[in-house]
DNA sequence: ACCATTTAGGTAACCAGTTACGGATATGTC
DNA sequence: GACATATCCGTAACTGGTTACCTAAATGGT
Protein backbone atom coordinates (compact mmCIF):
# COMPACT_ATOMS: atom_id res chain seq x y z
CA UNK A 1 0.00 0.00 0.00
CA UNK A 2 1.02 3.22 -0.47
CA UNK A 3 2.46 5.56 2.15
CA UNK A 4 -0.21 8.46 1.86
CA UNK A 5 -3.22 5.63 1.43
CA UNK A 6 -2.86 3.61 4.45
CA UNK A 7 -3.19 4.63 7.95
CA UNK A 8 0.09 6.57 9.63
CA UNK A 9 -1.39 9.08 12.19
CA UNK A 10 -0.14 11.58 9.75
CA UNK A 11 -1.72 14.77 9.48
CA UNK A 12 -3.76 14.55 6.66
CA UNK A 13 -5.85 12.13 8.68
CA UNK A 14 -7.03 14.78 10.76
CA UNK A 15 -8.08 16.08 7.18
CA UNK A 16 -9.16 13.53 5.39
CA UNK A 17 -11.74 12.93 8.35
CA UNK A 18 -14.13 15.50 6.80
CA UNK A 19 -15.48 14.54 3.31
CA UNK A 20 -16.50 17.49 1.46
CA UNK A 21 -14.27 20.19 2.66
CA UNK A 22 -10.99 17.39 2.97
CA UNK A 23 -12.08 16.59 -0.56
CA UNK A 24 -11.69 20.52 -2.27
CA UNK A 25 -8.72 21.21 0.08
CA UNK A 26 -6.79 18.34 -1.16
CA UNK A 27 -7.74 19.07 -5.41
CA UNK A 28 -6.12 22.18 -4.55
CA UNK A 29 -3.28 21.05 -3.04
CA UNK A 30 -2.70 18.67 -5.42
CA UNK A 31 -3.06 21.58 -8.24
CA UNK A 32 -0.75 24.15 -6.35
CA UNK A 33 1.79 21.40 -6.35
CA UNK A 34 1.57 20.49 -10.16
CA UNK A 35 1.67 24.16 -10.90
CA UNK A 36 5.04 24.61 -8.64
CA UNK A 37 6.55 21.90 -10.00
CA UNK A 38 5.87 22.75 -12.92
CA UNK A 39 7.25 26.17 -12.37
CA UNK A 40 10.66 25.14 -10.87
CA UNK A 41 11.58 22.82 -14.42
CA UNK A 42 10.83 26.19 -16.13
CA UNK A 43 12.81 28.28 -13.71
CA UNK A 44 15.34 25.38 -13.01
CA UNK A 45 16.29 25.89 -17.04
CA UNK A 46 16.29 29.36 -16.99
CA UNK A 47 13.41 29.88 -18.84
CA UNK A 48 11.81 33.23 -18.50
CA UNK A 49 8.46 31.59 -18.91
CA UNK A 50 5.69 31.32 -16.85
CA UNK A 51 3.35 27.61 -16.30
CA UNK A 52 0.54 29.98 -16.00
CA UNK A 53 1.21 31.61 -19.70
CA UNK A 54 1.08 28.04 -20.62
CA UNK A 55 -2.37 27.33 -22.20
CA UNK A 56 -2.64 30.39 -23.74
CA UNK A 57 0.30 29.87 -25.56
CA UNK A 58 -0.74 26.42 -26.30
CA UNK A 59 -3.46 27.55 -27.93
CA UNK A 60 -1.60 30.11 -30.41
CA UNK A 61 1.33 27.23 -30.50
CA UNK A 62 -0.37 25.82 -34.21
CA UNK A 63 -0.46 29.24 -35.71
CA UNK A 64 -3.85 30.01 -35.04
CA UNK A 65 -4.85 33.60 -34.03
CA UNK A 66 -7.58 33.80 -31.18
CA UNK A 67 -9.32 36.26 -29.24
CA UNK A 68 -8.93 37.41 -25.94
CA UNK A 69 -12.95 35.37 -25.91
CA UNK A 70 -12.18 32.69 -27.70
CA UNK A 71 -9.17 32.18 -25.74
CA UNK A 72 -11.12 32.24 -22.14
CA UNK A 73 -14.25 30.35 -23.49
CA UNK A 74 -11.69 27.84 -24.47
CA UNK A 75 -9.39 27.91 -21.67
CA UNK A 76 -12.70 28.22 -19.28
CA UNK A 77 -11.05 30.74 -17.84
CA UNK A 78 -12.47 34.77 -17.11
CA UNK A 79 -11.47 36.66 -20.21
CA UNK A 80 -9.89 39.34 -17.57
CA UNK A 81 -7.37 36.33 -16.76
CA UNK A 82 -6.27 35.62 -20.35
CA UNK A 83 -5.81 40.04 -20.74
CA UNK A 84 -3.60 39.78 -17.64
CA UNK A 85 -1.66 36.95 -19.57
CA UNK A 86 -2.17 38.56 -22.74
CA UNK A 87 -0.03 41.68 -21.82
CA UNK A 88 2.43 39.43 -20.49
CA UNK A 89 3.12 37.69 -23.38
CA UNK A 90 3.04 40.89 -25.11
CA UNK A 91 5.14 42.27 -23.19
CA UNK A 92 7.63 39.09 -23.40
CA UNK A 93 7.58 40.10 -27.53
CA UNK A 94 6.42 36.34 -28.09
CA UNK A 95 2.40 37.46 -28.96
CA UNK A 96 1.07 40.28 -30.82
CA UNK A 97 -2.64 41.79 -31.09
CA UNK A 98 -3.94 44.00 -33.19
CA UNK A 99 -8.08 44.43 -33.37
CA UNK A 100 -9.99 42.66 -35.57
CA UNK A 101 -10.77 44.34 -38.68
CA UNK A 102 -14.18 42.52 -39.07
CA UNK A 103 -15.17 43.44 -35.87
CA UNK A 104 -13.23 46.40 -33.74
CA UNK A 105 -14.50 45.26 -30.39
CA UNK A 106 -12.14 42.35 -30.42
CA UNK A 107 -8.35 41.95 -30.10
CA UNK A 108 -7.01 38.75 -32.18
CA UNK A 109 -3.62 37.09 -30.99
CA UNK A 110 -1.13 35.69 -32.60
CA UNK A 111 2.42 34.13 -31.77
CA UNK A 112 5.51 37.04 -33.46
CA UNK A 113 8.36 35.21 -35.18
CA UNK A 114 9.98 35.30 -31.61
CA UNK A 115 6.78 33.67 -30.36
CA UNK A 116 7.26 30.93 -33.05
CA UNK A 117 10.86 30.56 -32.12
CA UNK A 118 10.14 30.22 -28.44
CA UNK A 119 7.22 27.57 -29.41
CA UNK A 120 9.59 25.38 -31.25
CA UNK A 121 12.69 25.58 -28.99
CA UNK A 122 10.42 24.27 -25.78
CA UNK A 123 8.40 22.37 -28.00
CA UNK A 124 10.70 19.39 -27.17
CA UNK A 125 9.56 20.36 -22.92
CA UNK A 126 6.28 20.49 -23.44
CA UNK A 127 6.20 17.13 -25.37
CA UNK A 128 7.88 16.01 -22.29
CA UNK A 129 5.37 17.69 -19.82
CA UNK A 130 2.87 15.76 -21.64
CA UNK A 131 4.41 12.81 -21.65
CA UNK A 132 4.87 12.86 -18.17
CA UNK A 133 1.70 13.50 -17.09
CA UNK A 134 0.29 10.62 -19.17
CA UNK A 135 2.72 8.63 -17.07
CA UNK A 136 1.64 10.24 -14.22
CA UNK A 137 -2.13 9.79 -15.36
CA UNK A 138 -1.42 6.12 -15.72
CA UNK A 139 0.10 5.58 -12.71
CA UNK A 140 -2.64 6.74 -10.19
CA UNK A 141 -4.56 4.43 -12.44
CA UNK A 142 -6.62 7.15 -14.72
CA UNK A 143 -6.46 9.86 -12.76
CA UNK A 144 -8.26 12.16 -15.47
CA UNK A 145 -11.22 9.57 -16.04
CA UNK A 146 -11.95 10.00 -12.06
CA UNK A 147 -11.72 13.66 -12.05
CA UNK A 148 -14.34 13.30 -15.32
CA UNK A 149 -16.71 11.39 -13.51
CA UNK A 150 -16.28 13.57 -10.75
CA UNK A 151 -17.32 16.79 -12.64
CA UNK A 152 -20.25 14.50 -14.19
CA UNK A 153 -21.63 13.39 -10.70
CA UNK A 154 -21.46 16.82 -10.05
CA UNK A 155 -22.90 18.01 -12.82
CA UNK A 156 -25.41 15.65 -12.89
CA UNK A 157 -26.63 16.37 -9.04
CA UNK A 158 -25.32 19.55 -7.51
CA UNK A 159 -23.49 19.34 -4.05
CA UNK A 160 -26.87 21.14 -2.52
CA UNK A 161 -29.46 18.97 -3.81
CA UNK A 162 -27.65 16.23 -2.75
CA UNK A 163 -27.73 17.40 0.83
CA UNK A 164 -31.07 18.49 0.31
CA UNK A 165 -32.22 15.53 -0.77
CA UNK A 166 -30.38 13.12 2.16
CA UNK A 167 -32.16 15.43 4.77
CA UNK A 168 -35.25 16.06 3.10
CA UNK B 1 -19.82 7.31 -21.44
CA UNK B 2 -19.99 10.27 -20.00
CA UNK B 3 -20.69 13.43 -21.19
CA UNK B 4 -17.54 15.00 -20.31
CA UNK B 5 -14.88 12.39 -21.23
CA UNK B 6 -16.35 11.99 -24.65
CA UNK B 7 -15.23 13.55 -27.20
CA UNK B 8 -17.50 16.66 -27.73
CA UNK B 9 -15.75 19.16 -29.09
CA UNK B 10 -16.48 20.93 -25.57
CA UNK B 11 -13.81 24.02 -24.47
CA UNK B 12 -12.16 21.44 -22.57
CA UNK B 13 -10.99 19.51 -25.28
CA UNK B 14 -8.14 22.26 -25.88
CA UNK B 15 -7.71 21.87 -21.91
CA UNK B 16 -7.32 18.01 -22.51
CA UNK B 17 -4.96 18.18 -24.56
CA UNK B 18 -1.78 19.18 -23.09
CA UNK B 19 -1.32 17.12 -19.90
CA UNK B 20 0.62 18.58 -17.33
CA UNK B 21 -1.09 22.26 -17.02
CA UNK B 22 -4.67 20.59 -17.82
CA UNK B 23 -4.14 18.16 -14.93
CA UNK B 24 -3.18 21.04 -12.66
CA UNK B 25 -5.82 23.24 -14.06
CA UNK B 26 -8.34 21.07 -14.11
CA UNK B 27 -7.87 19.71 -10.29
CA UNK B 28 -8.01 23.08 -9.38
CA UNK B 29 -11.39 24.16 -11.22
CA UNK B 30 -13.09 21.01 -9.86
CA UNK B 31 -11.95 22.27 -5.80
CA UNK B 32 -13.13 25.42 -6.18
CA UNK B 33 -16.19 23.92 -7.66
CA UNK B 34 -16.99 21.77 -4.45
CA UNK B 35 -16.13 24.53 -2.61
CA UNK B 36 -18.49 27.48 -4.13
CA UNK B 37 -20.87 24.85 -3.85
CA UNK B 38 -20.23 23.97 -0.31
CA UNK B 39 -21.04 28.12 0.08
CA UNK B 40 -23.66 28.71 -1.30
CA UNK B 41 -25.39 25.60 0.68
CA UNK B 42 -24.34 27.74 3.79
CA UNK B 43 -26.12 30.75 2.24
CA UNK B 44 -29.04 29.16 1.06
CA UNK B 45 -29.64 28.78 4.83
CA UNK B 46 -28.73 32.16 5.96
CA UNK B 47 -25.60 30.17 7.79
CA UNK B 48 -23.12 32.98 8.64
CA UNK B 49 -20.77 30.58 8.25
CA UNK B 50 -17.72 30.64 5.89
CA UNK B 51 -16.46 26.77 3.62
CA UNK B 52 -12.93 28.04 4.62
CA UNK B 53 -13.47 28.11 8.47
CA UNK B 54 -14.62 24.35 8.46
CA UNK B 55 -11.25 22.66 8.86
CA UNK B 56 -10.79 24.66 12.09
CA UNK B 57 -13.89 24.64 13.27
CA UNK B 58 -13.94 21.02 12.68
CA UNK B 59 -10.88 19.95 14.86
CA UNK B 60 -12.35 22.06 17.98
CA UNK B 61 -16.32 20.56 17.55
CA UNK B 62 -14.92 18.01 20.00
CA UNK B 63 -13.89 20.19 22.34
CA UNK B 64 -9.94 20.17 21.95
CA UNK B 65 -8.24 22.71 22.58
CA UNK B 66 -5.76 23.56 20.09
CA UNK B 67 -3.07 26.10 18.73
CA UNK B 68 -2.85 28.08 15.89
CA UNK B 69 0.42 25.69 14.83
CA UNK B 70 -0.95 23.07 15.71
CA UNK B 71 -4.39 23.52 13.79
CA UNK B 72 -2.12 24.45 10.67
CA UNK B 73 0.09 21.18 11.31
CA UNK B 74 -2.78 19.42 11.32
CA UNK B 75 -4.24 21.08 8.39
CA UNK B 76 -1.57 21.91 6.10
CA UNK B 77 -1.74 25.08 5.86
CA UNK B 78 0.32 28.02 6.84
CA UNK B 79 -0.08 29.36 10.57
CA UNK B 80 -0.91 32.78 9.23
CA UNK B 81 -3.98 31.40 7.34
CA UNK B 82 -5.16 29.73 10.44
CA UNK B 83 -4.69 33.08 12.03
CA UNK B 84 -7.36 34.99 10.09
CA UNK B 85 -9.34 31.83 10.14
CA UNK B 86 -8.83 32.13 14.05
CA UNK B 87 -9.59 35.64 14.38
CA UNK B 88 -12.77 35.36 11.93
CA UNK B 89 -13.85 32.81 14.19
CA UNK B 90 -13.55 34.76 17.29
CA UNK B 91 -14.72 38.11 15.78
CA UNK B 92 -18.46 35.95 15.39
CA UNK B 93 -17.86 34.83 19.33
CA UNK B 94 -17.29 31.29 18.25
CA UNK B 95 -14.00 30.67 19.24
CA UNK B 96 -11.68 31.91 21.64
CA UNK B 97 -7.92 32.01 22.31
CA UNK B 98 -6.02 32.99 25.63
CA UNK B 99 -2.38 32.41 25.80
CA UNK B 100 -1.27 29.25 26.89
CA UNK B 101 -0.71 29.04 30.66
CA UNK B 102 2.48 26.80 30.13
CA UNK B 103 3.80 28.67 27.27
CA UNK B 104 3.57 32.23 26.52
CA UNK B 105 4.25 32.12 23.15
CA UNK B 106 1.04 29.92 21.82
CA UNK B 107 -2.47 31.10 21.72
CA UNK B 108 -4.83 28.12 22.80
CA UNK B 109 -7.89 28.05 20.72
CA UNK B 110 -11.63 26.61 22.37
CA UNK B 111 -15.14 26.68 21.02
CA UNK B 112 -16.70 29.21 23.12
CA UNK B 113 -20.49 27.88 24.35
CA UNK B 114 -21.93 29.89 21.54
CA UNK B 115 -19.49 28.04 19.31
CA UNK B 116 -20.61 24.80 20.47
CA UNK B 117 -23.90 25.65 20.10
CA UNK B 118 -23.97 26.24 16.54
CA UNK B 119 -21.85 23.39 16.34
CA UNK B 120 -24.57 20.90 16.98
CA UNK B 121 -26.81 23.07 15.62
CA UNK B 122 -24.95 22.45 12.12
CA UNK B 123 -23.40 19.12 13.22
CA UNK B 124 -26.66 17.07 10.60
CA UNK B 125 -25.56 19.75 7.84
CA UNK B 126 -21.55 18.97 8.38
CA UNK B 127 -22.74 15.06 8.37
CA UNK B 128 -24.95 15.65 5.64
CA UNK B 129 -21.82 17.03 3.87
CA UNK B 130 -19.86 14.21 5.05
CA UNK B 131 -21.90 11.60 3.37
CA UNK B 132 -22.23 13.66 0.42
CA UNK B 133 -18.89 13.45 -0.23
CA UNK B 134 -18.86 9.69 0.73
CA UNK B 135 -21.44 9.26 -2.03
CA UNK B 136 -19.38 11.73 -4.26
CA UNK B 137 -16.61 9.68 -3.87
CA UNK B 138 -18.50 6.55 -4.80
CA UNK B 139 -19.97 7.62 -7.61
CA UNK B 140 -16.14 8.68 -9.06
CA UNK B 141 -14.89 5.28 -7.97
CA UNK B 142 -13.17 6.35 -5.33
CA UNK B 143 -11.41 9.77 -6.14
CA UNK B 144 -10.07 9.85 -3.02
CA UNK B 145 -7.52 6.56 -3.53
CA UNK B 146 -6.87 8.09 -6.97
CA UNK B 147 -5.70 11.43 -5.10
CA UNK B 148 -3.23 9.91 -2.90
CA UNK B 149 -2.09 7.79 -5.38
CA UNK B 150 -1.38 10.81 -7.94
CA UNK B 151 0.01 12.29 -4.16
CA UNK B 152 2.38 9.65 -3.78
CA UNK B 153 3.61 8.97 -7.36
CA UNK B 154 4.63 12.83 -7.63
CA UNK B 155 6.16 12.12 -3.93
CA UNK B 156 8.14 9.35 -5.36
CA UNK B 157 9.60 10.94 -8.21
CA UNK B 158 8.83 14.45 -8.90
CA UNK B 159 7.93 15.92 -11.82
CA UNK B 160 11.16 17.74 -12.99
CA UNK B 161 12.94 14.35 -11.93
CA UNK B 162 10.34 12.63 -14.48
CA UNK B 163 11.24 15.44 -17.36
CA UNK B 164 15.21 14.88 -16.46
CA UNK B 165 14.55 10.88 -17.17
CA UNK B 166 12.89 11.44 -20.65
CA UNK B 167 14.97 13.83 -21.76
CA UNK B 168 18.48 12.49 -20.73
C1' DA C 1 22.36 34.62 35.23
C1' DC C 2 23.30 35.45 30.14
C1' DC C 3 23.40 35.06 25.55
C1' DA C 4 22.29 32.28 21.16
C1' DT C 5 19.05 29.73 19.01
C1' DT C 6 14.55 28.09 18.16
C1' DT C 7 9.57 28.42 18.13
C1' DA C 8 4.72 30.70 18.19
C1' DG C 9 2.17 33.78 16.00
C1' DG C 10 1.25 38.43 14.09
C1' DT C 11 1.50 42.13 10.16
C1' DA C 12 2.67 43.42 5.54
C1' DA C 13 3.38 42.59 0.93
C1' DC C 14 2.50 39.71 -2.84
C1' DC C 15 0.07 36.42 -6.19
C1' DA C 16 -3.14 34.55 -9.42
C1' DG C 17 -7.26 34.20 -9.90
C1' DT C 18 -12.11 36.29 -9.55
C1' DT C 19 -16.37 39.70 -9.87
C1' DA C 20 -17.98 44.46 -10.78
C1' DC C 21 -18.14 47.88 -13.78
C1' DG C 22 -17.28 51.03 -17.77
C1' DG C 23 -16.21 52.33 -22.54
C1' DA C 24 -16.27 51.11 -27.32
C1' DT C 25 -18.13 48.65 -31.07
C1' DA C 26 -21.76 45.72 -33.26
C1' DT C 27 -26.46 44.27 -34.06
C1' DG C 28 -31.35 44.44 -34.51
C1' DT C 29 -35.78 46.94 -34.37
C1' DC C 30 -38.58 50.65 -35.24
C1' DG D 1 -30.92 56.47 -39.53
C1' DA D 2 -31.47 56.26 -34.48
C1' DC D 3 -31.81 54.09 -30.38
C1' DA D 4 -31.85 49.93 -27.28
C1' DT D 5 -29.40 46.01 -26.36
C1' DA D 6 -25.66 42.87 -26.42
C1' DT D 7 -20.73 41.70 -26.82
C1' DC D 8 -15.56 42.47 -26.39
C1' DC D 9 -12.13 43.64 -23.48
C1' DG D 10 -9.85 46.65 -20.15
C1' DT D 11 -9.18 48.68 -15.23
C1' DA D 12 -10.16 48.49 -10.40
C1' DA D 13 -11.29 46.28 -6.31
C1' DC D 14 -11.71 41.98 -3.80
C1' DT D 15 -10.44 37.06 -2.30
C1' DG D 16 -8.00 33.54 -0.11
C1' DG D 17 -4.24 31.85 0.01
C1' DT D 18 1.10 32.37 0.24
C1' DT D 19 6.13 34.00 1.67
C1' DA D 20 8.97 37.37 4.10
C1' DC D 21 9.86 39.49 8.09
C1' DC D 22 9.22 40.86 13.02
C1' DT D 23 8.55 40.45 18.08
C1' DA D 24 7.99 37.83 22.18
C1' DA D 25 8.68 33.81 24.70
C1' DA D 26 11.14 29.37 25.63
C1' DT D 27 15.22 26.49 25.74
C1' DG D 28 19.88 25.14 26.26
C1' DG D 29 24.91 25.76 26.82
C1' DT D 30 28.38 28.19 29.29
Amino acid sequence: MSKSSEHVESPQDGVRAYGAAALGGRLRRLSERIDREAKAIYEGRGLDFEQRWFPVFNCLRNGETLSVTDLADRLQVSHVSVSVIRSALEGRGLVESRPDPKDGRRRVLALTPKGKAVASDMAPLFDALDTVAIELNAEAGDAIATIARLEDALERKSLATRVEDLQA
